[in-house]
DNA sequence: CCGTGCTCCGTTATCGTTACCACACCGTAG
DNA sequence: CTACGGTGTGGTAACGATAACGGAGCACGG
């Protein structure tokens, strides 16, 4: 089916008997053109199979609705989120996201950066406060507005739309030391790769050390993503190295379920024997047996969020340069 | 940080005292050119702060590097794992994925077609085989490959990555019959909506027909796609329509893991009482307790077999026009 | 009857990069 | 010494849509 040579708008305009410009404006919704001549151009661009071409478009009209946008990993229900309401928010009014995966890496972020600031997005999000000073270099450099989220950066480079993961965690801590358990340990993943997992390690100790107990009891759970099964790994190595612990807190709900389900192999009762944290409130947190308490990140609100600052920075309306995210505790079976 | 004007090739040509072609060719992997001339070049564009102008670019050479690629939802791993697989293998060539969502909805997937081949894509990768006639027409006159996947279409546009959803069930009930199960049930969501779930009940109701068997216990979850809790309030309504069910099959591992947990919240044994199968083999099902019996569909390779295809096209090497993915049946705890 | 304001549409000149061709230079084989 | 292939570079002309500008047609009021 593939045509020797695709129609352009010069076709339809020859072929409805108007100027290229005028097909132009068929195409441009909010353009004064009569109804008549609209829907003839339409008509006649519809027999042809005329696709329009945005290529032609971008480059002459120096905008291609492009919003570019950096998340960790593509197969996390957290970041899917954020991306939903993003996306849901920006594509009512015509842009296209354009998506990469950093793999928890800032090495891969900078190259990704740069990839997508070649296809000139009209915004930029990235996902973290922390990136190689080449890549802040980019995208200081970057003629379009910048946003970080799901952090506070401690330099933001332009707008952010995040809340301060070592607060949330910080908030946990009170609620059990608040129920009673003393002795809390920490799963999480290699503090190199993944800085949000990371501050709420950071939060995690910082918190004990303020209730006066002792914060050493950390998992090393693996390279993020940190999967259920390291989850349910780091638990079996928790019982065995800290066999005393009552209560542990998980860098996401991933790896909570995944310790759960070895308390569960191994007859361990949750809550009586240990507590169990998670992080991130995932689906599988509200239904699982007991229902793991968890902190709310409202990762589609910041999706929702940062997609309405792009449109008021965008259409030049006053804006609030930087957003805070309340993340919200939420107390459920499987520490009480 | 926003200069006047952003810098040009020509720019970079002055400053180097080269001509903009050189400065082209400098940015070109490949191309003829002097190792001192580029890297005097690709200094000069540091130091200026230049970025690459895709438009311009994409324009010319009537090539973006950009492969459209439709899937349900973003926030399903499968989906999730089947666009990583096909990232992964495009973007080692220097390929963007440019990422819609249609929501289970083929009027969706229309508009969203229609958007993406604006951007003049080099593929266009589809999940499902079931489109609106636009949609297909669109999809036939694009003059760039067209490849289903998830499916096996009954009149394929192009190529087509995909299995047979309702062979891939038929394997679990001829599993569960041998098991010595016999009033076998089946969890799902609205028909009209997700067409891979659809089928998937269609080889239930076959499946059973042909070992003689009442395919009549059928509980609509709702609207696709089906969540946990769903899944959780469908079991609720099968124990109670249909108490006397031995087996249930559920459209995914997340239903299913939804079903397992009402039984747990009633006391009732799985499998003793009752049985479960998934779809998908998503993580939950094979680290829950007991762990799901399930369907490995393969969504990873199904995107990096995607992937190769697509470099073959695009190469003008040889290929198999037709892929058919074996999907492989999962025996676990919650069958047996 | 003309001036005024509005709607609709045509002409022209780019936007920044790259395909294509031409050409100069160098080393080497005949 | 000439012919020749390979290498590196420059000049020119698009790619297809649209911003900017202005012209033409029409209604209306004075």
């Amino acid at each position: 089916m593939r045509n020797d040579k695709a129609p352009t708008m010069a076709d339809i305009a020859r072929k409805t008997g108007v100027s290229p410009m005028t097909v132009s404006r068929a195409f441009k919704s909010g353009s004064l053109i009569s109804k008549d001549t609209r829907d003839a151009i339409l008509k006649a661009a519809e027999e042809l199979g005329y696709v329009f071409d945005s290529t032609a478009s971008n480059l002459r009209s120096q905008k291609t609705d492009f919003i570019a946008v950096t998340i960790p990993s593509i197969n996390n229900a957290n970041f899917a989120d954020t991306v939903g309401g993003l996306s849901e928010t920006l594509s009512a009014r015509g842009f296209q996201i354009l998506l990469g995966y950093t793999n928890y890496d800032v090495e891969e972020e900078e190259r990704l950066i740069e990839q997508l600031l070649r296809r000139k997005p009209q915004a930029i999000v990235v996902t973290g406060g922390k990136h190689t000073p080449r890549a802040r270099r980019l995208l200081e450099n970057a003629s379009v507005p910048v946003i970080e989220t799901w952090d506070v950066p401690a330099e933001p480079i332009g707008h952010f739309v995040g809340f301060s993961n070592a607060d949330a965690v910080r908030s946990m801590v009170d609620h059990f030391v608040a129920a009673g358990y003393r002795r809390i340990a920490f799963i999480g993943g290699d503090a190199s790769r993944d800085t949000r997992g990371s501050d709420r390690r950071l939060g995690f100790i910082a918190a004990l050390a303020n209730h006066g107990l002792d914060a050493s009891r950390l998992i090393d759970a693996g390279v993020p993503p940190i999967s259920m099964r390291e989850g349910a790994n780091a638990m079996a190595r928790l019982l065995a190295e800290f066999p005393d612990t009552e209560a542990v807190i998980c860098v996401s709900d991933l790896s909570a379920f995944g310790a759960l389900t070895e308390c569960q192999r191994r007859g361990v009762p949750v809550p009586g024997r240990i507590a169990i944290g998670g992080f991130g409130d995932y689906e599988i947190g509200g239904i699982c047996v007991p229902a793991l308490t968890t902190i709310d990140a409202q990762a589609r609100q910041i999706g929702e969020r940062t997609g309405r600052l792009i449109l008021d920075l965008l259409d030049d309306r006053p804006d609030v340069p930087h957003v805070t995210i309340e993340p919200r505790l939420i107390v459920r079976d499987s520490s009480r």
